[in-house]
DNA sequence: CGGGATCGGTAAGGCAGGTCACATTTCAAT
DNA sequence: ATTGAAATGTGACCTGCCTTACCGATCCCG
């Protein structure tokens, strides 16, 4: 358990809480180690409590009545999920799954909220979480609607690139392996389409894809493409952090 | 100004707080009147605060490269917008404009943050904004991956149901007036193809539409079609309120 | 390191829905 | 009421991409 310590100091959600009162929320918290592709929660289930991604990444997902398997988002270590039930205890109507060997922890809302009680701050951490997430799926949108498939996957290519990406001397290397299946899921497309046009995109040279890796080789004539900023890199950039994870800054924006 | 006052008191953001700071805030903010279809703000614009649409109508859109609109979301009387502005003064990506002639009270950042040292709860309350408005985000994300242009206009039927219907004996009267086109721009079609699915759901005795007024005829057996749960609308089943602006009950989520 | 499962590549065929074009109706402002 | 603007209804055409089918490559676990 010593290490679900260490998770728990690592996520930025609690980062201005004492070492004690860390030690404290980690007893009353459940650890649990899953393998790739099993399930977390069920849309059915209510929704007790926020989880932490200690290691390894998570799918939030959520099933079409034809069994098409969209997905919402994917959380990955050192950040949390189903913060949402803090605010409403309602039914999730997504489920989460695991992409990949993954282990969590599961904090009871109870305690959180007592947690809350001596260290107010930490609503403005989770405001700011909200509307971060908030405005990743309000962009999201605006990139589906009225997109070809060909538009989606570029414009999934630059997100992947904003949170995964490192610019080398090739170019940005994703550093998150999807299949086109994934992919696919992600845009509301379908797996043949989006090996087709990752195709394409490889004879045009703006991207080179070998085992599973993805390499943009030309992101700013990829953004040109759909009118996008050209975004940060890690790597590249001045602004070293753009992931909606940043250190939190002791979150002053609603104080000051 | 007398009314300014009146239609700050009636937002439910506000609802905590003591008649003389509403006049103090009030004394700062400034009102705006606007004809149908003017620009509020523009992509471009930095945000400089929070936006009280005190009658009228307000869309919140994006425009694509080949330039068509894109509905984000509506914003009513009563209701803010542009709440994002308190996390981060970002450039905004997206644009405002009026859907009909509307009365809007801009609140300044600065103001707001002065207000809510006085009033922590506040917070509280933002963060259920921008919690709810995430969740229906999320919802419509949902509701256009792997959806034909049908399943889309009937979800979107729905959704304004919880938000616009009146149960009557002819069935549910949506309390909205929108035109073919800007139902095509929030479920991301054209305008053409939604004229064609509603004539169909007409004939199929499911909707009726007369003056551009809409009377959902069997709403559960919409629902059915697209596996949706039956919604609560005004007028028929017990929850009186379900449309995101219910009466914020002294926001108690995070406190225990 | 071997073998089953998953993933990737390709092609033919069909159809949902986008585009264009035009007629008619309804709305709103004078 | 009048009239120009906006919204609606409808059809022909065409294309993007979904579907189905199949096969080789790759991965992963025992």
């Amino acid at each position: 358990m010593a290490e679900c310590f260490w998770y728990m100091k690592n996520c930025n959600l609690l980062d201005q809480v004492a070492p004690d009162d860390i030690a404290w929320l980690e007893r009353r918290s459940r650890m649990r180690k899953l393998k790739r592709g099993e399930p977390i929660y069920l849309p059915s289930q209510s929704a007790d409590g926020v989880i932490l991604v200690a290691s390894g990444r998570v799918k939030i997902c959520h099933s079409t009545p034809e069994g098409k398997q969209a997905i919402i988002d994917f959380v990955d270590a050192g950040e949390v999920f189903g913060e949402l039930a803090l605010l409403d205890s309602q039914q999730r109507d997504e489920y989460a799954e695991t992409a990949e060997k993954t282990t969590l922890i599961m904090i009871p809302k109870r305690e959180l909220q007592a947690l809350v009680r001596k260290y107010p701050r930490i609503v403005i951490s989770v405001t700011k979480l909200i509307g971060l997430r908030r405005q990743k799926i309000e962009r999201r949108l605006r990139n589906l609607l009225f997109r070809s498939n060909r538009e989606r996957v570029i414009h999934l290519l630059i997100e992947l690139a904003e949170k995964y990406g490192e610019t080398t001397e090739d170019g940005v290397v994703l550093k998150i392996r999807l299949s086109h299946q994934e992919m696919a899921s992600v845009i509301g497309s379908t797996r043949e389409t989006v090996t087709v046009i990752l195709g394409q995109l490889q004879n045009e040279n703006l991207v080179t894809i070998a085992r599973r890796r993805i390499v943009i080789n030309d992101l700013s004539k990829l953004a040109k493409e759909v009118n996008e900023p050209l975004p940060n890199v890690e790597g590249n950039e001045p602004q070293p952090f753009s992931d909606g994870r940043e250190k939190t800054a002791a979150g002053r924006p609603l104080q000051g």
